[in-house]
DNA sequence: TCCTGCGGTTTGGTATGACAAAAATCCGGC
DNA sequence: GCCGGATTTTTGTCATACCAAACCGCAGGA
């Protein structure tokens, strides 16, 4: 009758083992680069067996902790914000498979650029509309080209999240890329549409140019809406 | 020089499995809320070790494709968005330990806000802003208590999660929450910054009333900065 | 009939020992 | 001092065993 959610106590071995380790690498004890002990040192050292060493070391592995290769030593590895997206891959791809959140995602990454596009044309510095510029020029050299199109396409999208100088946003930004560019890299990319494109960046970049943010964000959800259309069209509903 | 990224030839036997049951799981062989077979099945049906076999089972439970309480069968779980944010709690927990990503996290949730009211400012229909006036009502009346205070105020705020009608946003809010409010729960709370809050919350709700995007990120932007100042206030520099 | 308590069975958690293969280390030759 | 092969560690995997908790079925009683 109990529902699923009663939890009773639920503690193995393991969760000792792997509690003291997180604390060794929080409180420095373990440095970053470090190797953990060899298993048969952990075993002697707390008085577990190897089963338990090995499950251990399993989960600090899959939490992003440390780093094991197959036949290696373990290594210490104190996350960036790369790796904390990159542990979310198993779910989002998992996500993904779900009708419309595909979409979903989309939505939200227009909602968060176009506040990016907002905060370029209010504050981007000489250096980030240089950045811009050299970006977008890159971009219309390489409209013939679709693969290059596409790299210059990514970075000048890329250029938005720097801007702000939150290292929170290149990492969202590069799990975001991950995340859905794989699904349509194989997406029909002719230059007619790569010159659209561009088109759409470089209207996005001369509202930026001008400081207008209102223009700038209409720029971007135009261009974004468009892209949108153009996956919808290769890939039907997702 | 080059990263991590080099990957000379990693194979082990549980990726094998690993990669069956994910299989299974995504072709819907195996449905959200099905058990795994037992372990030693599972042994003589694919021909492994248990070693193996648990060691599959506990990378599917650290990826959250399946719940492994101690002692009772692995339960297949198909996540939704919570749960893919959960994930990422253990990461999250340690990053913000690191100097300056609390801060970098708060920008980035003021800069996200600071969108959905603006989206709200502009689209917010009938209902959204009978539940922003319910919410601010609440939290006005709650003024001299600020365990109640601090409830509507996250009630407040979420309401804008739910404007744009897109799922990703209410558990991004939840998660948010979570990771970060729980720091400052022992925060001095005092009716005389509840009154400002709730001033500041008003202040934001006028201006979605006149469908005013700038003033209402700009109010927003301003009661989030005042509330990071109280926060460092009295936390120190984090 | 339905509930309840009991005992046997199943199954997960842990320990132990073994062995092959790959990595790490040592050592002798150049 | 550097290089390459031999030797030693160390990891990956397997097999086996045992305990305790969960599960299941059955009998007895309300």
């Amino acid at each position: 009758m109990s529902d699923t959610l009663t939890r009773p106590n639920p503690r193995r071995a393991a969760d000792g083992l792997i509690a003291t380790f997180e604390r060794q690498i929080l409180d420095g004890t373990l440095k970053d680069g470090d190797m953990l002990p060899p298993e048969r040192e952990i075993v002697q050292a707390y008085g577990v067996s190897r089963t338990v060493v090995r499950e251990a070391v399993l989960a600090l592995a899959n939490k992003g902790l440390v780093e094991a290769r197959p036949r290696f030593r373990p290594v210490v590895r104190k996350p960036d914000y790369d790796a904390a997206f990159d542990a979310l891959e198993a779910v989002a791809n998992r996500l993904l498979s779900v009708p419309g959140s595909v979409k979903n995602l989309f939505d939200l990454r227009i909602m968060l650029e176009a506040a990016l596009v907002r905060e370029a044309a209010l504050h981007a510095d000489k250096s980030h509309i240089e950045a811009l510029k050299t970006a977008l020029d890159a971009n219309g050299a390489a409209i013939e080209d679709s693969e290059l199109f596409y790299e210059t396409d990514i970075a000048f999208h890329r250029v938005f999240f720097d801007v702000p100088g939150n290292p929170l946003l290149p990492s969202i930004n590069r799990a975001y890329t991950n995340w859905l560019s794989r699904q349509w890299t194989k997406m029909p990319r002719l230059p007619e549409r790569n010159r659209m494109n561009h088109e759409k960046h470089t209207a996005i970049f001369e509202a930026i140019l001008l400081r207008d943010p209102d223009k700038a964000e209409a720029a971007l959800r135009s261009h974004l809406a468009d892209a949108w259309e153009q996956i919808r069209e290769t890939f039907g509903d997702i």
